[in-house]
DNA sequence: TTGTACGCGTTATCAC
DNA sequence: GTGATAACGCGTACAA
């Protein structure tokens, strides 16, 4: 690997000029700036980043660490994040915690490590890396899910209302007794939606719920347990609120193997919208939210705190809006 | 940002003893190590990523660049490449091109300048950022489509002869005149799945099919407009092979406000399997890629390379299998 | 076994 | 406008 003595030897120069011309000061005589173009051109010479960082005490580097990069809401997150951070110079390291508290808490420590100029997190819930975090002084911004007592940014859905509006939805469409399928214990999104299940209910007059609920991971195989498990209790939900969309596939694996038909046999809606969502049979029902642009709220207000010292903590609540479809229509 | 010298100061040491302590030397007193240890500890010491790569010359870090992080086959190759390398202790950063020579030409760049330790790239096929890759000493995997003319391993599936399959397949069923909807023109994956499709029609005696075949992005946009193009001719097709799985949604979208129905009308064959393909209606006919293995093996292979100074270019093809549902079955 | 001191490749602060 | 030169934080010969 050339480095930037070379460059200066082959141009006449010295070190301090070669970084000058590089990094586009204004500063240096054109005759000067020209050799050293060429010089560094023909060496095929090429900055050493480490270095280059290690004198700057920055990397334009954001971390983001998602929970599940198979998941088409966490993909059209990390699509957010990238188009602004990327506009800003920002490079994007994609880390996936598989909701395993470990591996976030082993991803934030490298993070820091690394020095990252700023860290996107949607936390497990759990313990989480939030006290390597708060400890630290890299900004950083919570996604999805907010960090339990750390400072820092945070992007949320209000996803308990769309819950209820979810549940609500099934009720008015004429379903009698809906279920629900959410994510484990603790973890903020799962306990809000359950949350707003159970106040769309009791809104409509319902309260013997605690038998039609369900926790498992947020994972296809999980969910098919789940409704298993529901749909063969002695007096089965005839409608099922599903937390998230990979949870919904296994669900519909389900309901397949039983012969039984989302919307005609046993409504359906699910979190999440994805580009296959309407091309399902049936096409399913869904609770949108706006992915791509938690992305970007977030990488924005990184960036903001990276820039400035800003030190306040926002908080910053998008919403959701209910897609219909025919999964959530009685036959 | 505490540093090794108030480390050591606090402990009573020389930096380079607790440099040992932490690289797990085994030359140190254990009375030092202890008071190293603690001293670390009570600090939140945390070594300093870049100055510590700079001095090691090298970086724990993979970078994988791909086309496309919302296509289910790239991101179960990124979960290979991820599982192969954490476990090596390598941390991996994905990379978005978007199928954009450019883009990809500068994230290979970052990528070369940050002096990773490796690279797995799936080259957009045009000129990309081959020439880069030569000239550097970093070694590189090229997955799912070779590079041009550079070295390097390669990791490559089998898709030609997976797309004559699938054509005979079709004709095997009963279908009389398969159409076929590929990937933009230079793209090897395009060009593979296009000739196997050609291939299979000779191989059942047909001939005249160049009306039948359209090319565009390996997105769902281009693929609803080339669908509803075909279908539209004088003497549209019976039946479709799609060259991927987002551009079979675009496909499946056109029949939909055609009226016409995948398999009864029009028959169709895509690449790619994913979650959600058996649950389409009806359910999709795929040619399913071994994307995880690609992943796995692309990794193996680099991390081969980067500890031995192995120079020999191998290439590795895997094979395909196709998984027939009802959308190739015709009505 | 431990400490001193140099260098990894840059950038930034000085003098000139 | 340009060039020495001193850091940045760490690992490691080498000396003790």
């Amino acid at each position: 690997m050339t480095t930037i003595n070379e460059v200066a030897e082959r141009a006449g120069v010295s070190t301090a000029t070669v970084s000058r011309v590089l990094n586009g000061k204004d500063t240096v005589d054109s005759e000067l700036v020209a050799r050293v173009l060429t010089a560094a051109e023909e060496l095929g010479y090429r900055p050493n980043g480490p270095a280059r960082n290690l004198r700057r005490q920055k990397t334009p580097v954001l971390a983001l660490i998602i929970s599940d990069v198979e998941n088409p809401f966490f993909t059209a997150i990390s699509r957010g994040v990238e188009d602004v951070a990327h506009s800003a110079g920002y490079s994007v390291v994609l880390c996936n915690s598989d909701d395993d508290p470990d591996k976030e808490r082993s991803y934030v420590s490298v993070a820091l490590q690394e020095r990252v100029a700023g860290i996107l997190l949607s936390p497990t819930g759990r313990t989480s890396g939030s006290e390597l975090l708060s400890g630290s002084r890299i900004p950083f911004v919570a996604l999805d899910r907010p960090l339990p007592d750390a400072g820092g940014d945070t992007v949320l859905v209000d996803t308990r209302s769309a819950a209820e509006q979810a549940t609500r939805h099934l009720v008015e469409r004429g379903y009698r007794r809906p279920g629900c399928i959410t994510g484990p214990r603790g973890v903020p999104t799962a306990e809000e939606r359950l949350d707003g299940y159970l106040r769309g209910l009791r809104a409509v007059g319902q309260h013997d719920s605690e038998r039609l609920v369900r926790r498992c991971e947020f994972r296809a195989a999980g969910a098919r347990r789940a409704a298993q498990e529901l749909l063969d209790t002695e007096h089965p939900p005839d409608s099922l609120l599903v937390a998230n969309n990979v949870m919904a596939l296994g669900v519909m694996e389900t309901l397949a193997e039983k012969g039984l038909r989302a919307g005609d046999d046993v409504g359906m809606v699910a979190f999440d919208d994805a580009p296959w969502a309407g091309l399902l049979d049936p096409p399913l029902s869904v609770v949108a939210q706006p992915a791509y642009d938690i992305g970007t709220v977030g990488a924005q207000l990184l960036l903001d705190r990276i820039g400035e010292r800003r030190r306040g903590n926002t908080t910053t609540t998008l919403s959701a809006r209910l897609i219909a479809r025919a999964s959530s229509h009685p036959g």
